[in-house]
Order: C-alpha cells, then sequence, then structure tokens
DNA sequence: TTGAAAGCGCTAACAA
DNA sequence: TTGTTAGCGCTTTCAA
C-alpha cells in the first residue's frame, strides 16, 4: 500500500506539506472523513474526530485553503479596496472591517486605487478571480468596465462612506448634508466672509459633496462662496498652504471650511505660529474628528464621522449575508455629530 | 462535441464564470495554448496570442486564481503582518509593501496580531495554507509554534523593524542605538533629570528596547534613570497623562523621552494647555519623526524612522529573491536621524 | 455516520 | 509552437 510515486506516473508535487490525505491515512479513516471532522465536526463520530485531530497534531497539517476553496468554490477571502492608506479615516475603516472579519475565519485581501477608478477596476478583476466571498469598496463612483463586472456577480457588494445609489449594500453617512451643517454652523457663528477650503476635489470627491452642500448653504443666504482647491492630498502642510492661499488671494476672509481635519490642523498651527489669533482672526473648521483635532488649543470645530462604525456595521452585514441570512436594509446611514470646539 | 454534461456525470459546476477551456474553444486552440498566451505571451504563436485575447474580451473572461494557483502551487500572494493598525507607523509601512507590490502583480493578505504572539501564530497558520509565496511580519520575536512553523516553510520570509536575529530575510533599524542616540543628545542638552515614558513595553517591546539604549547612557553618566510606563497604547491622550504621571511623580524632571512622538505630541500639547513652556520648564522628545511633530511650536525633538522605506526595500529584496534572484545581504539597516527641534 | 468516485479550473510534464 | 495527459488537494455528489 505504498504512496510512493508508481514508476511511469506524472508525478507534480513539489511541496512536502502535509495533505488532508496522509492525515487521514494516518487516522484511519478516508479523505473525506478527515475533512468532515475538521469542517463540520458535528457530522462525524467522536472516535473519528478525535483520531483525527490527533493526526493533525502530529504531522503538524496546515490545510490547503487554495484546495478548499477550487473545491467548494468559496474562498472566505473578502476583498477590500480603499483609495489611500495615507488618509487614516480609510485605515479606520479597514480596522473596524478586520476585527469584525477576522472573527468569524474571513481574511482580507486589500487594494489600494490611489484614487485611480481604473486601477479600481483592475483590482476588482483580481479579486474576483480569487473567488472573494464578498467586496467591500469605498465609494459609489466606479469606471463602467469596472460596474459592469460587478453588476454580474453574484456576491455580496458593500460600497461604504458615502450614501446614494448602490450596486448592493451601502453603509455610510451623507456628505452634502454634513457640508451644509457645518456652514450653517459658521454662519450662526456670525461669519459671513467664509472660504472652502479643499484638496484634488475631483479626487476626494466626497469632500467635494460636503463642498456642495457648503455652496447651497451660503448661496441661499445671498453670499459669495469662494472655494481655494489645493493641488495636493489632504496633510498638516497642505493646510498651511490652504491658509496661506486664502490670506493673499481673500484678505477680508473671516472663516474657512476645511475639506478635513489634516488640512485645519495644518491651517490651525500654522496660524499660530504666525501670531494670527484663533478663532479672532481666524476661524478654522474641519471634517473627521480626529483625535488630533481635539488636542490642539483651541479645540477644532469638526464633524465627527464614524469610521470604525462603517467598517464594523459593514462587516456584519456582510457576514449576515454570507451566512444566508436576508438582510433587511441595504442601506445604513451611520450619521454624523457637529463638535463645536473653540476655533471657530 | 457538445459540452452539455452528459447524463450519469456528475455536474458540479455552480456559478457561469467563464473558463479558460471556454475561451480556447472560442479561440480555437487548446486550453493549454490559451493559458501560454495569458501567462507567457512569448511562448506562443503572433495569431494565437490574438485570437485568444479577443476572445477573452468577448467573453469577459476573468481568470480563475484560484485554479491557477492550486496547479502551479504559486499564489503571488503575499502576507503581511503587523501588530495594529492604529499606530500609523505600521500603515505607513504596509504602504511602502503594497506600492512596490502591486506594481509587480502581487496581492497583499493583511493580518493584525493586536500585539499577540499567539493571534500572530494563528495567522502564520492560515496564510500559509493560502500558499502565499512570501511572508512579511513585523518583529522578530515569535512564539515556539510560530517559530517552528515558519522555519520549515520554504518560501522567503522578511521580517522588518528591528534588527537582529533574523529567521531569512530582515529590514529594519536598531532601536537600542535610537534610544542612545536621544539619551545622548538630552545630556548635552545639559538635562540631569530624564524621564523615559512608554506606553506597554512588553508588547511594544521595541519602545522597550529604545528605553534599554536610554537607559545604558544615563547609567553610564551616573544618573538615575526612572521610568513611567502607561497601561494604555501610545496616543494623544496617553502622552498628555504621561505628563501628568511625571509631574506627579518627579516633579524635578526637566526633560521626558517619550517612546514616541504620538505621546510626545500629546504631552506637548498638553503642557501648553497648563501653561508650562516647553523647552524651559519641560523639555519633550519623541521617536518616528511624524509629520505632527514638525508642525507644533516649538517643533518636537524626534528621530526620523524611515517607515515607507522599510516597506519599499523589504518589497523589492522579496520580489529579487522570488524572481529566483541571489540575494547577497539578508541583513538591511535602514538607520535613523536625529531631528532637533526646539522642544529640546 | 462513512466512503468511492468525480470534478473544481488551471498548469506542469512530456511528447510531437 | 502546439497539444495530450494527468494531477494540484480538497469537497461535492451520491450511495451505502
Amino acid at each position: 500500500m505504498s504512496k510512493e510515486p508508481i514508476s511511469g506516473t506524472k508525478q507534480r508535487r513539489r511541496s512536502d506539506q502535509v495533505t488532508l490525505s496522509q492525515v487521514a491515512e494516518a487516522a484511519g479513516v478516508s479523505p473525506i472523513t478527515a475533512s468532515r471532522a475538521l469542517n463540520h465536526p458535528d457530522k462525524v463520530s467522536d472516535r473519528a474526530r478525535h483520531s483525527v485531530h490527533t493526526a493533525v497534531e502530529r504531522l503538524g497539517y496546515v490545510p490547503n485553503l487554495i484546495a478548499g476553496s477550487l473545491a467548494s468554490s468559496r474562498s472566505r477571502l473578502v476583498a477590500v479596496i480603499v483609495p489611500s492608506l495615507v488618509n487614516t479615516v480609510f485605515v479606520e475603516v479597514i480596522q473596524g472591517l478586520q476585527e469584525t472579519l477576522e472573527a468569524q475565519g474571513y481574511q482580507i485581501l486589500l487594494g489600494n486605487t490611489d484614487y485611480d477608478l481604473d486601477r479600481e477596476y483592475q483590482l476588482v478583476r483580481t479579486f474576483l478571480g480569487w473567488s472573494c466571498s464578498a467586496l467591500v469598496t469605498a465609494g459609489l463612483r466606479h469606471n463602467q468596465a469596472c460596474h459592469t463586472l460587478l453588476a454580474n456577480w453574484d456576491h455580496p457588494i458593500m460600497e461604504v462612506m458615502e450614501l446614494g445609489k448602490a450596486m448592493d449594500l451601502n453603509v455610510g453617512l451623507d456628505h452634502v448634508a454634513a457640508g451644509r451643517c457645518m456652514a450653517s454652523h459658521l454662519i450662526e457663528k456670525g461669519y459671513r466672509h467664509i472660504v472652502y477650503v479643499g484638496a484634488r476635489l475631483s479626487q476626494d470627491y466626497r469632500a467635494g459633496m460636503r463642498f456642495e452642500g457648503h455652496k447651497s448653504v451660503l448661496k441661499a443666504k445671498g453670499l459669495a462662496v469662494p472655494l481655494v482647491e489645493l493641488n495636493t492630498l489632504g496633510s498638516l502642510q497642505a493646510g498651511a498652504e490652504g491658509l496661506a492661499q486664502v490670506l493673499a488671494h481673500y484678505p477680508q476672509t473671516q472663516a474657512i471650511h476645511f475639506a478635513n481635519d489634516d488640512l485645519a490642523v495644518g491651517a490651525l498651527l500654522a496660524a499660530q505660529r504666525q501670531g494670527l489669533r484663533v478663532p479672532e482672526d481666524i476661524a478654522i473648521a474641519g471634517f473627521n474628528g480626529l483625535p488630533l483635532g481635539q488636542h490642539v488649543t483651541p479645540q477644532l470645530t469638526t464633524i465627527l464621522s464614524p469610521r470604525e462604525e462603517i467598517g464594523r456595521l459593514a462587516a456584519s452585514i456582510l457576514i449576515q449575508r454570507l451566512s444566508g441570512k436576508a438582510v433587511e436594509h441595504r442601506q445604513h446611514d451611520v450619521g454624523f455629530t457637529l463638535q463645536a470646539g473653540g476655533s471657530t
């Protein structure tokens, strides 16, 4: 009963990894019983389960997940596609996803588009090739090819961050409303000369949506709506640069509504270095509610977005769907909270 | 020549995904030629390559990477295991890895241990099951089971962050030397009452190594070596807390050497809220060289660690190894740079 | 509860 | 340059 390759037989095994058949043989059962002992322990006798587990321990068996996935066409892999890792916001969403998914035995395949929808399409193609159980992507905007590919895919698709017309599942918040909220706050505070400063709004289009909300409020009040758009991604450095541009082009400005907290804090710290008082000389507001903004003096007025909650909620909805349960609400609004600090 | 299931034949295909055989048939070639046209375009005639690509387009074929990996026992997956995503340092390493690996067609399988070596072991098991082409893990410390598993694995293993006795490949910096460097700087500046403040040093043991370097320098000068260890992970909030503890327990303190920039900036901002002058009343130093530290006033004295470079260098060494080339140096010291700011 | 047979979709080995 | 054959390691289907 030798398992040695019979001469004349093709032999391709390269790795000397222990296989399930070897475990089964050692345990004195058939391969399929060994498989069941590991994956469906309740469908197997105590005796079989025990001898299989003993053999697994003794041989140091590590299941070949690729073979298992091919046979079952289920992979326990979840694709996660984000536009950036530099922006901590997406990292926190990933954190929330990972916590929940890893606990359920799913692994994350991570992709980074660098805000490029064509790269997103390539990543989606690759990930579909891995028979991912589900796909999470940041945002509702995709190129045509990507949309077509996903529309024909029969696994859960979760689009996170903003709310809108989603392909399948959707968890996020209303960025237009967030922009309106902050603009209203600034007006209530008595500011009339308000500039919006964003960075690459066509890429970070959610910041563009917040600007739309901001604009609608200012227009309704009959105010001008100056916009400064920086050509770098958001960072403290860019915020300092944004402040400089505002002071140069709109010297009468009373308040700056920044697209995010990185920019806002960068500007706040720069203002202080230049001896400007915040908010007396210039008021500053951000978006995201990063811890950093709560530690500077004055505290940054911002809008708290529940990033980790987006991740956790998205993950648990996916788990629900993947375990066959119906999902009542395909769309979840996680909301946002205005945090008024001393900076306005 | 129908491809319909012959009655009496077992039929398992569930998904109606286009397969390579269908592409081959449409292109009028054999499956293996279609495979070669896609994976080794130079080993196939122009005519064949062209007709296969046309068929791929027309049918919307997406290669099944799982099947390919099983057959070839190569997966183009690289496992990356980090202790935390909250700490931006690891995210920057991932960023560097991803840039380089994605460009070469590798995907990242991401695992997060939450500073738990048993979780690391579980993740390693899972990732080996995915036949990863290589594994990157943060740190040289693993539990026994993990060590054994990896020692018997015949793929590249890259341990990043600190330098030392690695299993295979190693890219990082000397944290003991970094600790010595900062301690020496503080002494040169004339401080004699210096406290080291860290957070969970047994988990963040690299910060513990920096403390060892710090300690050796202070001891050599005959100075006391007070240590404050916080029981939370590093954050701005924890830094404020650390400052409070130092002021309470060691009121004569002149300088605080924080284990990282998050703590240091948190303390610096807290000090300023309390009206303490930095560095006159209390000097503050950190580690990492986060952008944040360069934007506060005074600028934070810190040690710049090249995180993205660690990721990029690690990735290119792996790529080299994976493409069969020999790697001359299995260990790379990326070094560090003291950035003296106004905070000391 | 257990097992035999077949097949998941692709590629390595060998041959032409 | 192309094709035939077999097999990667596992799980499904079906039958006992």
